[in-house]
DNA sequence: GTTCCACAGGAAAATATGGAGG
DNA sequence: CCTCCATATTTTCCTGTGGAAC
Protein backbone atom coordinates (compact mmCIF):
# COMPACT_ATOMS: atom_id res chain seq x y z
CA UNK A 1 0.00 0.00 0.00
CA UNK A 2 2.20 2.91 1.35
CA UNK A 3 5.63 2.73 -0.22
CA UNK A 4 7.40 5.89 0.82
CA UNK A 5 5.43 7.52 3.39
CA UNK A 6 7.68 10.42 3.48
CA UNK A 7 5.97 12.08 -0.03
CA UNK A 8 2.41 12.63 1.69
CA UNK A 9 3.81 13.69 5.52
CA UNK A 10 3.14 17.72 5.80
CA UNK A 11 6.56 19.44 4.98
CA UNK A 12 7.85 17.05 1.96
CA UNK A 13 9.13 19.06 -0.78
CA UNK A 14 8.73 17.29 -4.52
CA UNK A 15 11.19 16.80 -7.09
CA UNK A 16 9.22 19.30 -9.25
CA UNK A 17 6.60 21.76 -7.90
CA UNK A 18 3.64 21.03 -9.85
CA UNK A 19 1.71 23.89 -11.44
CA UNK A 20 3.65 26.71 -9.48
CA UNK A 21 6.51 27.40 -12.67
CA UNK A 22 5.53 31.05 -12.61
CA UNK A 23 6.28 31.89 -9.02
CA UNK A 24 9.08 29.21 -8.82
CA UNK A 25 10.89 31.60 -11.72
CA UNK A 26 9.74 34.99 -9.81
CA UNK A 27 10.96 33.78 -6.21
CA UNK A 28 14.21 32.50 -8.00
CA UNK A 29 15.01 35.29 -9.74
CA UNK A 30 14.62 37.30 -6.45
CA UNK A 31 17.09 35.08 -4.51
CA UNK A 32 19.36 34.87 -7.77
CA UNK A 33 22.14 37.85 -6.85
CA UNK A 34 22.65 35.66 -3.37
CA UNK A 35 24.53 32.84 -5.57
CA UNK A 36 27.21 35.65 -6.50
CA UNK A 37 27.68 37.15 -3.73
CA UNK A 38 25.57 40.15 -4.18
CA UNK A 39 22.72 40.98 -1.63
CA UNK A 40 19.26 40.25 -2.79
CA UNK A 41 15.80 42.18 -2.03
CA UNK A 42 13.85 40.68 0.21
CA UNK A 43 10.45 38.39 -1.21
CA UNK A 44 6.89 38.84 0.26
CA UNK A 45 5.56 35.58 -0.71
CA UNK A 46 1.35 35.62 -0.07
CA UNK A 47 -1.37 33.43 -0.07
CA UNK A 48 -4.28 31.67 1.42
CA UNK A 49 -3.26 28.17 3.51
CA UNK A 50 -2.36 25.06 1.11
CA UNK A 51 -1.37 27.25 -1.84
CA UNK A 52 2.35 26.30 -1.84
CA UNK A 53 3.81 29.33 0.09
CA UNK A 54 6.37 27.20 1.99
CA UNK A 55 7.07 24.51 -0.60
CA UNK A 56 7.98 26.88 -3.54
CA UNK A 57 10.09 28.92 -0.90
CA UNK A 58 12.16 25.98 0.03
CA UNK A 59 12.18 24.22 -3.17
CA UNK A 60 13.33 27.62 -4.63
CA UNK A 61 16.11 27.57 -1.59
CA UNK A 62 17.26 24.24 -2.43
CA UNK A 63 17.85 24.76 -5.92
CA UNK A 64 19.32 27.71 -5.19
CA UNK A 65 21.68 25.73 -2.87
CA UNK A 66 22.21 23.66 -5.90
CA UNK A 67 23.85 25.75 -8.51
CA UNK A 68 26.08 27.84 -6.12
CA UNK A 69 28.36 26.99 -3.38
CA UNK A 70 28.41 28.56 -0.18
CA UNK A 71 24.85 29.43 -0.06
CA UNK A 72 23.15 28.37 2.96
CA UNK A 73 19.78 27.61 3.93
CA UNK A 74 17.53 28.51 6.71
CA UNK A 75 13.78 28.16 7.86
CA UNK A 76 12.28 30.07 11.16
CA UNK A 77 8.52 29.48 11.68
CA UNK A 78 7.51 32.57 12.89
CA UNK A 79 4.64 31.44 15.14
CA UNK A 80 6.38 28.84 17.21
CA UNK A 81 9.15 31.12 16.97
CA UNK A 82 7.48 34.62 17.32
CA UNK A 83 9.73 36.76 19.39
CA UNK A 84 12.11 39.09 17.89
CA UNK A 85 14.80 37.00 20.59
CA UNK A 86 13.70 33.43 19.05
CA UNK A 87 14.02 34.24 15.69
CA UNK A 88 17.06 35.52 15.75
CA UNK A 89 18.71 32.56 18.04
CA UNK A 90 16.79 29.77 15.59
CA UNK A 91 18.99 31.81 12.84
CA UNK A 92 21.92 31.38 14.86
CA UNK A 93 21.42 28.03 15.61
CA UNK A 94 20.96 26.76 12.19
CA UNK A 95 24.17 28.33 11.05
CA UNK A 96 25.78 26.72 14.26
CA UNK A 97 26.77 30.35 16.20
CA UNK A 98 25.06 29.26 19.79
CA UNK A 99 27.56 27.46 21.62
CA UNK A 100 27.99 30.08 23.82
CA UNK A 101 24.34 31.96 24.32
CA UNK A 102 22.52 31.31 26.60
CA UNK A 103 19.11 32.76 27.11
CA UNK A 104 19.10 34.84 30.59
CA UNK A 105 22.72 36.46 30.25
CA UNK A 106 22.90 37.71 26.41
CA UNK A 107 21.99 40.83 25.83
CA UNK A 108 19.72 40.89 22.73
CA UNK A 109 21.74 42.96 20.27
CA UNK A 110 25.02 40.34 21.00
CA UNK A 111 22.65 38.31 18.70
CA UNK A 112 22.47 40.82 15.53
CA UNK A 113 25.72 41.09 16.25
CA UNK A 114 26.31 37.89 15.93
CA UNK A 115 24.51 37.48 12.68
CA UNK A 116 26.69 40.79 11.09
CA UNK A 117 29.77 38.96 11.70
CA UNK A 118 28.90 36.13 10.13
CA UNK A 119 30.54 35.98 6.38
CA UNK A 120 31.08 32.23 5.65
CA UNK A 121 28.43 32.07 3.35
CA UNK A 122 25.36 33.53 1.97
CA UNK A 123 22.34 32.18 3.83
CA UNK A 124 18.65 32.14 2.43
CA UNK A 125 16.16 32.95 5.75
CA UNK A 126 12.99 31.44 5.27
CA UNK A 127 10.63 33.74 7.69
CA UNK A 128 7.50 31.23 7.50
CA UNK A 129 3.95 32.58 9.07
CA UNK A 130 6.45 36.10 9.59
CA UNK A 131 2.66 37.64 10.39
CA UNK A 132 2.92 36.13 13.43
CA UNK A 133 5.99 37.68 14.77
CA UNK A 134 5.18 40.07 17.84
CA UNK A 135 7.90 42.38 17.12
CA UNK A 136 8.22 42.34 13.47
CA UNK A 137 11.57 44.67 13.17
CA UNK A 138 13.86 41.42 13.01
CA UNK A 139 12.53 41.30 9.27
CA UNK A 140 14.14 44.88 8.87
CA UNK A 141 17.17 44.08 10.84
CA UNK A 142 17.76 41.12 8.78
CA UNK A 143 17.09 42.86 5.58
CA UNK A 144 19.49 45.42 6.08
CA UNK A 145 22.58 42.63 6.27
CA UNK A 146 23.94 42.10 2.90
CA UNK A 147 24.54 38.58 3.36
CA UNK A 148 21.17 37.62 4.15
CA UNK A 149 18.54 37.17 1.70
CA UNK A 150 14.92 36.93 3.41
CA UNK A 151 12.00 35.53 2.33
CA UNK A 152 8.75 36.62 4.91
CA UNK A 153 5.94 34.25 4.29
CA UNK A 154 2.21 35.97 5.05
CA UNK A 155 -1.14 35.52 4.42
CA UNK A 156 -2.08 38.35 3.55
CA UNK A 157 0.64 41.39 3.35
CA UNK A 158 -1.29 43.93 5.02
CA UNK A 159 -0.96 41.79 7.81
CA UNK A 160 2.38 41.52 7.95
CA UNK A 161 2.99 45.20 7.99
CA UNK A 162 0.54 46.59 10.30
CA UNK A 163 1.90 47.11 13.71
CA UNK A 164 5.15 48.40 12.40
CA UNK A 165 6.22 51.63 12.69
CA UNK A 166 6.12 53.72 9.04
CA UNK A 167 9.73 54.13 8.48
CA UNK A 168 10.53 50.67 8.19
CA UNK A 169 7.60 49.80 6.58
CA UNK A 170 8.82 52.09 3.50
CA UNK A 171 12.61 50.44 3.75
CA UNK A 172 10.77 47.07 2.78
CA UNK A 173 8.87 48.67 0.03
CA UNK A 174 11.51 47.58 -3.05
CA UNK A 175 10.73 44.19 -1.99
CA UNK A 176 9.04 41.89 -4.50
CA UNK A 177 5.79 40.36 -4.07
CA UNK A 178 4.75 36.88 -4.99
CA UNK A 179 1.36 36.05 -4.84
CA UNK A 180 0.07 32.20 -4.59
CA UNK A 181 -3.61 31.99 -5.36
CA UNK A 182 -6.00 28.52 -4.33
CA UNK A 183 -5.21 25.56 -6.93
CA UNK A 184 -7.76 24.39 -9.11
CA UNK A 185 -9.60 20.67 -8.79
CA UNK A 186 -7.45 19.85 -11.47
CA UNK A 187 -4.09 21.34 -10.10
CA UNK A 188 -4.89 19.67 -7.50
CA UNK A 189 -5.52 15.97 -9.07
CA UNK A 190 -2.15 16.65 -10.92
CA UNK A 191 -0.48 17.30 -7.06
CA UNK A 192 -2.07 14.61 -6.08
CA UNK A 193 -1.45 11.63 -8.15
CA UNK A 194 2.48 12.64 -8.49
CA UNK A 195 2.63 12.08 -4.61
CA UNK A 196 0.59 8.67 -4.98
CA UNK A 197 3.05 7.95 -8.07
CA UNK A 198 5.91 8.19 -5.64
CA UNK A 199 4.45 7.01 -2.08
CA UNK A 200 1.62 4.87 -2.94
CA UNK A 201 1.25 1.26 -4.55
CA UNK A 202 -0.47 2.44 -8.60
CA UNK A 203 -3.30 1.48 -8.23
CA UNK A 204 -4.08 2.29 -4.07
CA UNK A 205 -6.47 5.32 -5.33
CA UNK A 206 -8.77 5.75 -8.57
CA UNK A 207 -9.07 8.56 -10.71
CA UNK A 208 -12.11 9.76 -9.09
CA UNK A 209 -11.04 8.93 -5.78
CA UNK A 210 -8.18 11.72 -6.09
CA UNK A 211 -11.12 14.05 -7.63
CA UNK A 212 -13.14 13.59 -4.93
CA UNK A 213 -10.08 14.72 -2.70
CA UNK A 214 -9.44 17.56 -4.67
CA UNK A 215 -12.75 18.56 -4.27
CA UNK A 216 -13.04 18.13 -0.39
CA UNK A 217 -9.90 20.20 -0.02
CA UNK A 218 -11.60 23.24 -1.39
CA UNK A 219 -8.33 24.67 -3.40
CA UNK A 220 -5.78 23.46 -0.27
CA UNK A 221 -2.79 21.11 -0.88
CA UNK A 222 -1.86 20.44 2.32
CA UNK A 223 -5.88 19.72 3.57
CA UNK A 224 -5.40 17.64 -0.28
CA UNK A 225 -2.31 15.40 0.98
CA UNK A 226 -3.82 15.32 4.66
CA UNK A 227 -7.01 13.26 3.27
CA UNK A 228 -4.90 10.84 1.61
CA UNK A 229 -2.39 10.71 3.88
CA UNK A 230 -5.27 9.75 6.26
CA UNK A 231 -7.12 7.44 3.92
CA UNK A 232 -3.87 6.11 2.88
CA UNK A 233 -3.05 5.05 6.85
CA UNK A 234 -6.23 3.72 7.28
CA UNK A 235 -5.93 1.34 4.55
CA UNK A 236 -2.75 0.25 5.27
CA UNK A 237 -3.19 -0.52 8.78
CA UNK A 238 -6.24 -2.77 7.88
CA UNK A 239 -4.20 -4.83 5.25
CA UNK A 240 -6.17 -3.15 2.53
CA UNK A 241 -4.68 -3.06 -0.82
CA UNK A 242 -6.64 -0.02 -2.17
CA UNK A 243 -8.39 2.62 -0.49
CA UNK A 244 -12.00 2.54 -0.46
CA UNK A 245 -14.98 5.10 -0.74
CA UNK A 246 -15.98 4.71 2.96
CA UNK A 247 -12.36 5.45 4.07
CA UNK A 248 -12.12 8.55 2.01
CA UNK A 249 -15.01 9.84 2.88
CA UNK A 250 -14.35 9.57 6.69
CA UNK A 251 -11.27 11.64 5.81
CA UNK A 252 -12.56 13.77 3.62
CA UNK A 253 -15.73 14.51 6.31
CA UNK A 254 -13.94 16.19 8.56
CA UNK A 255 -11.68 18.17 6.32
CA UNK A 256 -15.00 19.37 4.22
CA UNK A 257 -16.45 20.55 7.98
CA UNK A 258 -13.31 22.32 8.58
CA UNK A 259 -13.07 23.83 5.61
CA UNK A 260 -17.19 25.15 5.47
CA UNK A 261 -16.77 26.79 8.94
CA UNK A 262 -13.89 28.39 7.11
CA UNK A 263 -15.56 29.60 4.09
CA UNK A 264 -18.57 30.96 5.95
CA UNK A 265 -16.48 33.04 8.46
CA UNK A 266 -14.53 34.57 5.45
CA UNK A 267 -18.16 36.09 3.90
CA UNK A 268 -18.82 39.70 3.96
CA UNK A 269 -21.93 41.08 5.38
CA UNK A 270 -23.92 41.36 2.18
CA UNK A 271 -22.78 37.91 1.57
CA UNK A 272 -24.04 36.17 5.19
CA UNK A 273 -27.13 37.66 4.42
CA UNK A 274 -27.46 36.14 1.24
CA UNK A 275 -26.67 32.94 2.61
CA UNK A 276 -28.99 33.17 5.69
CA UNK A 277 -32.24 34.00 3.19
CA UNK A 278 -31.06 31.13 1.74
CA UNK A 279 -30.70 29.00 4.68
CA UNK A 280 -33.77 29.98 6.33
CA UNK A 281 -35.95 29.81 2.79
CA UNK A 282 -34.55 26.86 1.52
CA UNK A 283 -34.40 26.45 -2.64
CA UNK A 284 -34.93 30.15 -4.48
CA UNK A 285 -33.98 31.48 -7.65
CA UNK A 286 -31.96 34.54 -7.81
CA UNK A 287 -34.91 37.32 -8.26
CA UNK A 288 -36.36 35.99 -5.02
CA UNK A 289 -33.00 35.68 -3.19
CA UNK A 290 -32.78 39.43 -4.33
CA UNK A 291 -35.84 40.42 -3.86
CA UNK A 292 -35.76 39.54 0.02
CA UNK A 293 -32.07 40.84 0.11
CA UNK A 294 -33.16 44.34 -1.09
CA UNK A 295 -35.77 44.31 1.95
CA UNK A 296 -33.56 43.03 4.44
CA UNK A 297 -30.55 45.55 3.55
CA UNK A 298 -29.43 49.10 3.74
CA UNK A 299 -28.36 49.96 0.33
CA UNK A 300 -28.28 46.35 -1.35
CA UNK A 301 -25.64 45.57 -4.08
CA UNK A 302 -27.56 45.25 -8.04
CA UNK A 303 -28.52 41.63 -9.64
CA UNK A 304 -25.49 41.33 -10.97
CA UNK A 305 -23.16 41.42 -7.95
CA UNK A 306 -25.66 38.60 -5.91
CA UNK A 307 -24.97 36.77 -8.69
CA UNK A 308 -21.63 36.81 -8.82
CA UNK A 309 -21.80 36.16 -4.87
CA UNK A 310 -23.87 32.93 -5.50
CA UNK A 311 -21.53 31.57 -7.98
CA UNK A 312 -18.93 32.61 -5.26
CA UNK A 313 -20.71 30.70 -2.82
CA UNK A 314 -21.08 28.03 -4.74
CA UNK A 315 -17.85 27.32 -5.40
CA UNK A 316 -16.94 27.74 -1.61
CA UNK A 317 -19.27 24.75 -1.74
CA UNK A 318 -21.76 26.92 0.77
CA UNK A 319 -24.31 26.52 -1.97
CA UNK A 320 -25.18 24.60 -4.74
CA UNK A 321 -27.06 25.45 -8.18
CA UNK A 322 -29.53 23.25 -9.81
CA UNK A 323 -30.98 23.66 -12.61
CA UNK A 324 -29.50 25.48 -16.29
CA UNK A 325 -31.14 29.07 -17.15
CA UNK A 326 -33.98 29.87 -15.80
CA UNK A 327 -35.38 27.42 -13.47
CA UNK A 328 -32.41 27.54 -11.39
CA UNK A 329 -32.37 27.20 -7.84
CA UNK A 330 -29.65 27.81 -4.98
CA UNK A 331 -29.92 25.95 -1.59
CA UNK A 332 -27.43 25.60 1.50
CA UNK A 333 -25.32 22.52 1.49
CA UNK A 334 -25.79 21.14 5.28
CA UNK A 335 -22.37 19.53 5.68
CA UNK A 336 -23.20 16.64 7.71
CA UNK A 337 -24.29 14.43 5.02
CA UNK A 338 -24.82 10.99 5.19
CA UNK A 339 -21.43 8.95 4.56
CA UNK A 340 -23.00 7.30 1.53
CA UNK A 341 -23.65 9.67 -0.77
CA UNK A 342 -21.71 12.41 -2.92
C1' DG B 1 -40.36 27.80 -35.43
C1' DT B 2 -40.12 32.46 -33.31
C1' DT B 3 -40.14 35.50 -29.57
C1' DC B 4 -39.54 36.61 -24.97
C1' DC B 5 -37.57 36.48 -20.60
C1' DA B 6 -34.61 35.32 -16.68
C1' DC B 7 -30.31 33.86 -16.07
C1' DA B 8 -24.93 32.98 -16.42
C1' DG B 9 -20.96 34.97 -16.57
C1' DG B 10 -17.21 37.90 -19.38
C1' DA B 11 -15.24 42.63 -20.07
C1' DA B 12 -14.54 46.99 -18.83
C1' DA B 13 -15.63 51.11 -16.46
C1' DA B 14 -16.58 53.08 -11.99
C1' DT B 15 -15.94 53.19 -7.24
C1' DA B 16 -13.97 52.16 -2.70
C1' DT B 17 -9.91 51.06 0.03
C1' DG B 18 -5.37 51.62 1.88
C1' DG B 19 -0.70 52.85 1.85
C1' DA B 20 3.22 56.05 0.16
C1' DG B 21 4.87 60.36 -0.63
C1' DG B 22 4.54 65.27 -1.29
C1' DC C 1 -4.04 67.95 4.15
C1' DC C 2 -4.01 66.13 -0.84
C1' DT C 3 -2.41 63.14 -4.83
C1' DC C 4 -0.77 59.08 -6.85
C1' DC C 5 -0.79 54.38 -7.13
C1' DA C 6 -2.21 49.39 -6.57
C1' DT C 7 -5.82 46.47 -5.51
C1' DA C 8 -10.47 44.80 -4.62
C1' DT C 9 -15.22 45.34 -5.18
C1' DT C 10 -19.19 46.80 -7.56
C1' DT C 11 -21.76 48.40 -11.45
C1' DT C 12 -22.76 48.74 -16.23
C1' DC C 13 -23.06 46.70 -20.47
C1' DC C 14 -22.95 42.87 -22.93
C1' DT C 15 -23.48 38.09 -25.36
C1' DG C 16 -25.14 33.45 -25.18
C1' DT C 17 -28.28 29.91 -23.31
C1' DG C 18 -32.50 27.36 -22.58
C1' DG C 19 -37.26 26.99 -21.17
C1' DA C 20 -41.95 28.76 -21.88
C1' DA C 21 -45.47 31.07 -24.31
C1' DC C 22 -46.98 32.19 -28.61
Amino acid sequence: MIRDARVLRAGFIPQEVEHRDHEVNHLSSVLKPITSGEPADTAVVTGPSGTGKTCVSQFVTERLREEALNVEATYVNCWRNHTRFRTLYQILDDIGKTIDIHRQSTPHDELIDRLQQYDESRTVVILDEADQLEDPSVIYDLHSLPQFAVICIANKEEELFSQVDDRLVSRLRSSEHVRMDKYHDDQLYDILRARVRWGLEQDAVTDDQLYCIADAAAGDARLAIGILRTAAGKADRENSERITDTMLQDAAGDARAQIRQKSLDSLTPHQREVYEIIREQGALGPAEIHDLYTKRVDEPRTKRTIRTYLSKMAQYNLLEAEGTSRDRKYAVITSGTSPSTD
